[in-house]
DNA sequence: GTGCTTGCAAATGGTTTGCATAAGG
DNA sequence: CCTTATGCAAACCATTTGCAAGCAC
Protein backbone atom coordinates (compact mmCIF):
# COMPACT_ATOMS: atom_id res chain seq x y z
CA UNK A 1 0.00 0.00 0.00
CA UNK A 2 1.28 3.54 -0.95
CA UNK A 3 1.96 6.16 2.04
CA UNK A 4 0.07 9.31 1.60
CA UNK A 5 3.03 11.03 0.70
CA UNK A 6 3.56 8.82 -2.20
CA UNK A 7 0.18 9.44 -3.37
CA UNK A 8 0.20 13.48 -2.67
CA UNK A 9 2.92 13.06 -5.34
CA UNK A 10 1.38 10.86 -7.97
CA UNK A 11 -2.20 13.33 -7.61
CA UNK A 12 0.60 16.06 -8.49
CA UNK A 13 1.67 14.15 -11.50
CA UNK A 14 -1.46 13.36 -13.03
CA UNK A 15 -2.70 17.00 -12.17
CA UNK A 16 0.24 18.49 -14.36
CA UNK A 17 -0.12 16.04 -17.03
CA UNK A 18 -3.69 17.09 -17.30
CA UNK A 19 -3.27 21.13 -16.78
CA UNK A 20 -5.33 20.63 -13.71
CA UNK A 21 -4.70 22.41 -10.39
CA UNK A 22 -4.10 21.58 -7.13
CA UNK A 23 -6.76 21.84 -5.06
CA UNK A 24 -7.93 21.65 -1.10
CA UNK A 25 -10.60 19.71 -1.89
CA UNK A 26 -8.89 16.82 -4.25
CA UNK A 27 -5.96 16.60 -1.34
CA UNK A 28 -8.78 16.36 1.33
CA UNK A 29 -10.84 13.30 -0.52
CA UNK A 30 -7.64 12.02 -1.19
CA UNK A 31 -6.76 11.84 2.15
CA UNK A 32 -10.06 10.66 2.90
CA UNK A 33 -9.67 7.77 0.51
CA UNK A 34 -6.29 6.94 2.08
CA UNK A 35 -7.35 6.93 5.42
CA UNK A 36 -9.73 4.49 5.41
CA UNK A 37 -9.67 1.21 4.20
CA UNK A 38 -13.06 -0.07 2.19
CA UNK A 39 -15.58 0.76 -0.19
CA UNK A 40 -17.69 3.66 0.38
CA UNK A 41 -20.32 5.55 -2.08
CA UNK A 42 -19.46 9.28 -2.77
CA UNK A 43 -22.25 10.00 -0.56
CA UNK A 44 -20.12 8.13 2.29
CA UNK A 45 -17.07 9.93 1.42
CA UNK A 46 -19.26 13.58 2.09
CA UNK A 47 -20.24 12.49 5.78
CA UNK A 48 -16.59 11.21 6.44
CA UNK A 49 -15.03 14.83 5.10
CA UNK A 50 -17.78 16.45 6.66
CA UNK A 51 -16.84 14.36 9.87
CA UNK A 52 -12.63 14.27 9.68
CA UNK A 53 -12.67 17.84 8.25
CA UNK A 54 -15.16 19.93 9.98
CA UNK A 55 -14.17 22.68 8.68
CA UNK A 56 -14.34 22.07 5.09
CA UNK A 57 -17.40 22.54 2.92
CA UNK A 58 -17.12 20.58 -0.42
CA UNK A 59 -20.35 19.70 -2.35
CA UNK A 60 -21.45 16.47 -3.17
CA UNK A 61 -20.76 17.45 -7.51
CA UNK A 62 -16.96 18.11 -6.11
CA UNK A 63 -16.84 14.57 -4.83
CA UNK A 64 -18.25 12.98 -7.46
CA UNK A 65 -16.39 14.91 -10.07
CA UNK A 66 -13.20 14.31 -8.38
CA UNK A 67 -13.54 10.35 -7.77
CA UNK A 68 -14.61 10.31 -11.41
CA UNK A 69 -11.18 11.91 -12.06
CA UNK A 70 -9.71 9.73 -9.41
CA UNK A 71 -11.11 7.04 -11.14
CA UNK A 72 -9.62 7.46 -14.86
CA UNK A 73 -6.01 8.25 -13.35
CA UNK A 74 -5.87 5.04 -11.04
CA UNK A 75 -6.10 6.73 -7.90
CA UNK A 76 -8.68 4.90 -7.53
CA UNK A 77 -10.98 2.12 -8.34
CA UNK A 78 -14.92 1.65 -8.09
CA UNK A 79 -17.12 -1.15 -7.73
CA UNK A 80 -20.58 -0.55 -9.31
CA UNK A 81 -23.68 -1.70 -7.53
CA UNK A 82 -26.31 -1.29 -10.52
CA UNK A 83 -28.71 1.36 -10.21
CA UNK A 84 -27.59 1.39 -6.28
CA UNK A 85 -24.33 3.58 -7.47
CA UNK A 86 -20.96 2.81 -7.11
CA UNK A 87 -17.99 2.41 -4.40
CA UNK A 88 -14.85 3.96 -4.41
CA UNK A 89 -11.47 2.27 -3.02
CA UNK A 90 -8.16 3.96 -2.77
CA UNK A 91 -6.41 2.69 -6.05
CA UNK A 92 -4.40 -0.33 -5.45
CA UNK A 93 -1.79 -1.80 -8.08
CA UNK A 94 -2.73 -4.87 -8.44
CA UNK A 95 -6.10 -5.78 -10.09
CA UNK A 96 -8.58 -7.53 -7.52
CA UNK A 97 -12.07 -8.71 -7.55
CA UNK A 98 -14.74 -8.84 -4.67
CA UNK A 99 -17.03 -10.60 -2.77
CA UNK A 100 -19.87 -9.29 -1.28
CA UNK A 101 -22.69 -10.11 0.98
CA UNK A 102 -26.18 -9.39 0.03
CA UNK A 103 -26.56 -9.58 3.77
CA UNK A 104 -25.00 -6.81 5.69
CA UNK A 105 -23.19 -5.30 2.04
CA UNK A 106 -19.44 -6.70 3.35
CA UNK A 107 -17.19 -6.55 0.32
CA UNK A 108 -13.67 -8.78 0.45
CA UNK A 109 -11.48 -8.53 -2.04
CA UNK A 110 -9.11 -11.35 -3.25
CA UNK A 111 -6.99 -12.27 -5.90
CA UNK A 112 -7.24 -15.43 -8.13
CA UNK A 113 -4.23 -15.74 -10.49
CA UNK A 114 -5.86 -18.91 -12.52
CA UNK A 115 -8.69 -16.02 -13.39
CA UNK A 116 -6.64 -13.58 -13.69
CA UNK A 117 -5.04 -15.37 -16.85
CA UNK A 118 -8.39 -17.36 -18.15
CA UNK A 119 -9.48 -13.87 -18.36
CA UNK A 120 -6.45 -13.16 -20.66
CA UNK A 121 -7.05 -16.26 -22.85
CA UNK A 122 -10.87 -15.68 -22.94
CA UNK A 123 -10.58 -12.24 -24.24
CA UNK A 124 -7.78 -13.76 -27.13
CA UNK A 125 -9.68 -16.00 -27.71
CA UNK A 126 -12.31 -13.72 -28.77
CA UNK A 127 -10.17 -11.34 -30.37
CA UNK A 128 -10.75 -8.76 -27.53
CA UNK A 129 -8.74 -6.15 -26.79
CA UNK A 130 -8.87 -6.10 -23.04
CA UNK A 131 -9.37 -2.91 -21.02
CA UNK A 132 -10.57 -3.89 -17.66
CA UNK A 133 -12.54 -6.89 -16.15
CA UNK A 134 -14.61 -7.34 -13.15
CA UNK A 135 -15.79 -10.36 -11.37
CA UNK A 136 -18.56 -10.15 -8.54
CA UNK A 137 -18.90 -13.06 -6.50
CA UNK A 138 -22.40 -12.28 -4.58
CA UNK A 139 -23.45 -14.66 -1.62
CA UNK A 140 -23.60 -14.29 2.18
CA UNK A 141 -20.60 -14.10 4.24
CA UNK A 142 -19.64 -16.30 6.79
CA UNK A 143 -20.91 -13.65 9.64
CA UNK A 144 -24.49 -13.49 8.26
CA UNK A 145 -24.62 -17.56 7.46
CA UNK A 146 -24.62 -17.83 11.33
CA UNK A 147 -26.78 -14.82 11.92
CA UNK A 148 -29.11 -16.39 9.73
CA UNK A 149 -28.74 -20.18 11.10
CA UNK A 150 -29.37 -18.62 14.67
CA UNK A 151 -32.72 -17.17 13.53
CA UNK A 152 -33.92 -19.92 11.99
CA UNK A 153 -33.71 -22.02 15.19
CA UNK B 1 -32.36 -23.56 -26.03
CA UNK B 2 -36.04 -23.92 -24.64
CA UNK B 3 -38.80 -23.54 -27.38
CA UNK B 4 -41.65 -20.97 -26.48
CA UNK B 5 -43.92 -23.73 -25.65
CA UNK B 6 -42.01 -24.87 -23.30
CA UNK B 7 -41.02 -21.03 -21.86
CA UNK B 8 -44.91 -20.75 -21.50
CA UNK B 9 -45.10 -23.95 -19.57
CA UNK B 10 -42.39 -22.61 -16.96
CA UNK B 11 -44.24 -19.12 -16.62
CA UNK B 12 -47.74 -20.87 -15.77
CA UNK B 13 -45.62 -23.07 -13.35
CA UNK B 14 -44.18 -20.09 -11.76
CA UNK B 15 -47.03 -17.95 -11.81
CA UNK B 16 -49.37 -20.77 -9.90
CA UNK B 17 -46.63 -20.61 -7.38
CA UNK B 18 -46.64 -17.67 -6.53
CA UNK B 19 -50.54 -17.28 -6.76
CA UNK B 20 -49.91 -14.72 -9.74
CA UNK B 21 -51.79 -14.63 -13.04
CA UNK B 22 -51.51 -15.16 -16.70
CA UNK B 23 -51.54 -11.62 -18.40
CA UNK B 24 -51.44 -10.74 -21.80
CA UNK B 25 -48.57 -8.56 -20.81
CA UNK B 26 -46.11 -11.23 -19.58
CA UNK B 27 -47.32 -13.43 -21.95
CA UNK B 28 -46.59 -10.84 -24.39
CA UNK B 29 -42.72 -10.38 -22.87
CA UNK B 30 -41.61 -13.47 -22.78
CA UNK B 31 -42.76 -13.82 -26.34
CA UNK B 32 -40.24 -10.78 -27.07
CA UNK B 33 -37.22 -12.42 -25.20
CA UNK B 34 -37.90 -15.67 -26.77
CA UNK B 35 -37.89 -14.33 -30.24
CA UNK B 36 -35.12 -11.64 -29.58
CA UNK B 37 -31.47 -12.97 -28.97
CA UNK B 38 -29.74 -10.71 -27.25
CA UNK B 39 -29.54 -8.29 -24.51
CA UNK B 40 -32.47 -5.71 -24.81
CA UNK B 41 -32.95 -2.90 -21.94
CA UNK B 42 -36.51 -2.46 -20.55
CA UNK B 43 -36.95 0.73 -22.93
CA UNK B 44 -35.65 -1.24 -25.88
CA UNK B 45 -38.17 -4.47 -24.98
CA UNK B 46 -41.00 -1.48 -24.85
CA UNK B 47 -39.92 -0.60 -28.13
CA UNK B 48 -39.67 -4.23 -29.51
CA UNK B 49 -43.52 -4.34 -27.92
CA UNK B 50 -44.70 -1.05 -29.99
CA UNK B 51 -43.61 -2.56 -33.23
CA UNK B 52 -44.16 -5.92 -32.85
CA UNK B 53 -47.40 -6.49 -31.41
CA UNK B 54 -48.52 -2.61 -32.27
CA UNK B 55 -52.43 -3.40 -31.22
CA UNK B 56 -50.84 -3.60 -27.42
CA UNK B 57 -50.34 -0.63 -25.12
CA UNK B 58 -47.90 -1.51 -22.42
CA UNK B 59 -46.26 0.58 -20.19
CA UNK B 60 -42.99 0.58 -19.28
CA UNK B 61 -43.84 0.03 -15.35
CA UNK B 62 -45.57 -3.24 -16.73
CA UNK B 63 -41.74 -4.00 -18.27
CA UNK B 64 -40.00 -3.45 -15.72
CA UNK B 65 -41.98 -5.15 -12.83
CA UNK B 66 -42.91 -8.27 -15.33
CA UNK B 67 -38.83 -8.22 -16.46
CA UNK B 68 -38.30 -8.47 -12.26
CA UNK B 69 -40.39 -10.92 -11.44
CA UNK B 70 -38.01 -13.02 -14.76
CA UNK B 71 -35.35 -12.58 -13.12
CA UNK B 72 -36.24 -13.45 -10.14
CA UNK B 73 -37.60 -17.19 -11.06
CA UNK B 74 -34.84 -17.85 -13.53
CA UNK B 75 -36.95 -16.86 -17.06
CA UNK B 76 -34.64 -13.85 -17.71
CA UNK B 77 -31.44 -12.80 -17.00
CA UNK B 78 -29.91 -9.96 -16.35
CA UNK B 79 -26.52 -7.75 -17.30
CA UNK B 80 -25.88 -4.92 -15.43
CA UNK B 81 -23.99 -1.18 -16.80
CA UNK B 82 -24.02 1.27 -13.29
CA UNK B 83 -26.44 3.81 -13.75
CA UNK B 84 -26.56 3.44 -17.49
CA UNK B 85 -29.24 0.32 -16.28
CA UNK B 86 -29.73 -3.29 -16.94
CA UNK B 87 -30.08 -5.37 -20.25
CA UNK B 88 -32.13 -8.70 -20.05
CA UNK B 89 -31.89 -11.78 -22.40
CA UNK B 90 -34.05 -14.98 -22.20
CA UNK B 91 -32.49 -17.16 -19.31
CA UNK B 92 -30.67 -19.79 -20.30
CA UNK B 93 -29.44 -23.43 -18.20
CA UNK B 94 -26.05 -22.13 -18.18
CA UNK B 95 -24.55 -20.37 -16.59
CA UNK B 96 -22.15 -17.80 -18.60
CA UNK B 97 -20.23 -14.22 -18.71
CA UNK B 98 -20.01 -11.21 -20.94
CA UNK B 99 -17.40 -9.63 -23.22
CA UNK B 100 -18.69 -5.76 -23.55
CA UNK B 101 -17.16 -3.78 -26.18
CA UNK B 102 -17.10 -0.26 -25.00
CA UNK B 103 -17.11 1.21 -28.33
CA UNK B 104 -19.98 -0.30 -30.12
CA UNK B 105 -21.93 -1.87 -27.06
CA UNK B 106 -21.90 -5.35 -28.11
CA UNK B 107 -22.12 -8.05 -25.69
CA UNK B 108 -20.41 -11.56 -26.32
CA UNK B 109 -21.53 -14.36 -24.33
CA UNK B 110 -18.96 -16.98 -23.39
CA UNK B 111 -18.64 -19.70 -20.62
CA UNK B 112 -15.13 -20.73 -19.27
CA UNK B 113 -15.41 -23.81 -16.90
CA UNK B 114 -12.06 -23.23 -15.53
CA UNK B 115 -13.10 -19.92 -14.39
CA UNK B 116 -16.54 -21.33 -13.23
CA UNK B 117 -14.67 -23.65 -10.72
CA UNK B 118 -12.16 -21.34 -9.66
CA UNK B 119 -14.90 -19.00 -8.34
CA UNK B 120 -16.41 -22.13 -6.40
CA UNK B 121 -12.95 -22.36 -5.02
CA UNK B 122 -12.84 -18.96 -4.58
CA UNK B 123 -16.01 -19.05 -2.44
CA UNK B 124 -15.21 -21.70 -0.40
CA UNK B 125 -12.01 -20.53 0.81
CA UNK B 126 -13.39 -17.26 2.34
CA UNK B 127 -16.32 -18.98 3.91
CA UNK B 128 -18.85 -17.38 1.31
CA UNK B 129 -22.02 -19.04 0.15
CA UNK B 130 -22.15 -18.14 -3.32
CA UNK B 131 -25.56 -17.13 -4.54
CA UNK B 132 -24.55 -15.79 -7.85
CA UNK B 133 -21.04 -14.54 -9.68
CA UNK B 134 -21.14 -11.89 -12.87
CA UNK B 135 -18.18 -11.62 -14.39
CA UNK B 136 -17.27 -8.57 -17.19
CA UNK B 137 -14.60 -8.55 -20.01
CA UNK B 138 -14.47 -4.75 -20.66
CA UNK B 139 -12.52 -3.96 -24.25
CA UNK B 140 -13.18 -3.70 -27.69
CA UNK B 141 -14.47 -5.79 -29.97
CA UNK B 142 -12.54 -7.50 -33.56
CA UNK B 143 -14.78 -4.96 -35.59
CA UNK B 144 -14.29 -1.92 -33.67
CA UNK B 145 -10.61 -2.47 -33.61
CA UNK B 146 -11.13 -2.31 -37.20
CA UNK B 147 -12.57 0.94 -37.52
CA UNK B 148 -10.72 2.29 -35.09
CA UNK B 149 -7.36 1.50 -37.01
CA UNK B 150 -8.90 2.74 -40.31
CA UNK B 151 -9.15 5.77 -39.08
CA UNK B 152 -6.17 6.43 -37.31
CA UNK B 153 -4.92 6.39 -41.25
C1' DG C 1 -5.40 38.12 -15.23
C1' DT C 2 -6.87 33.62 -17.32
C1' DG C 3 -8.74 29.37 -16.98
C1' DC C 4 -9.76 25.59 -14.19
C1' DT C 5 -12.81 24.65 -9.84
C1' DT C 6 -16.27 24.81 -6.82
C1' DG C 7 -20.89 24.94 -4.51
C1' DC C 8 -25.37 25.42 -5.34
C1' DA C 9 -29.47 24.32 -7.35
C1' DA C 10 -31.75 22.65 -11.13
C1' DA C 11 -31.89 19.11 -14.57
C1' DT C 12 -31.43 14.31 -15.99
C1' DG C 13 -32.66 9.63 -16.68
C1' DG C 14 -33.45 5.06 -15.28
C1' DT C 15 -36.43 2.93 -12.09
C1' DT C 16 -40.17 2.67 -8.65
C1' DT C 17 -44.51 3.75 -6.57
C1' DG C 18 -49.43 5.35 -5.55
C1' DC C 19 -53.69 4.98 -7.20
C1' DA C 20 -57.90 4.32 -9.71
C1' DT C 21 -59.36 1.14 -13.12
C1' DA C 22 -59.27 -3.37 -15.46
C1' DA C 23 -59.14 -8.14 -15.67
C1' DG C 24 -57.77 -13.09 -14.13
C1' DG C 25 -59.29 -17.01 -11.26
C1' DC D 1 -66.39 -11.04 -6.21
C1' DC D 2 -61.97 -10.82 -4.55
C1' DT D 3 -57.31 -10.28 -5.60
C1' DT D 4 -53.68 -9.28 -8.49
C1' DA D 5 -52.32 -6.36 -12.67
C1' DT D 6 -52.02 -2.51 -15.36
C1' DG D 7 -51.27 2.27 -17.20
C1' DC D 8 -50.46 6.67 -16.02
C1' DA D 9 -48.20 10.19 -13.83
C1' DA D 10 -45.78 11.56 -10.05
C1' DA D 11 -42.04 10.44 -7.07
C1' DC D 12 -37.31 8.77 -6.34
C1' DC D 13 -32.56 8.97 -6.17
C1' DA D 14 -27.92 8.68 -7.79
C1' DT D 15 -25.48 11.38 -10.82
C1' DT D 16 -24.62 15.30 -13.95
C1' DT D 17 -24.70 19.94 -15.51
C1' DG D 18 -25.12 25.18 -15.93
C1' DC D 19 -23.57 29.00 -13.89
C1' DA D 20 -21.66 32.75 -11.18
C1' DA D 21 -18.17 33.33 -7.89
C1' DG D 22 -13.64 31.73 -6.18
C1' DC D 23 -9.06 30.04 -6.44
C1' DA D 24 -4.63 28.16 -8.57
C1' DC D 25 -0.91 29.37 -11.27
Amino acid sequence: MKSYAELVQELKRVLKKKKLKYTKQREIILKILHDNSGHFSPEEILQLIKQKEPNENIGIATVYRTLSLFEEEGLAESISFGKDGKKYEIGHKKHHDHLVCIECGEITEFVDEIIENRQIEVAKKYNFKMIDHTMKIIGICPKCQEKLKKQEL
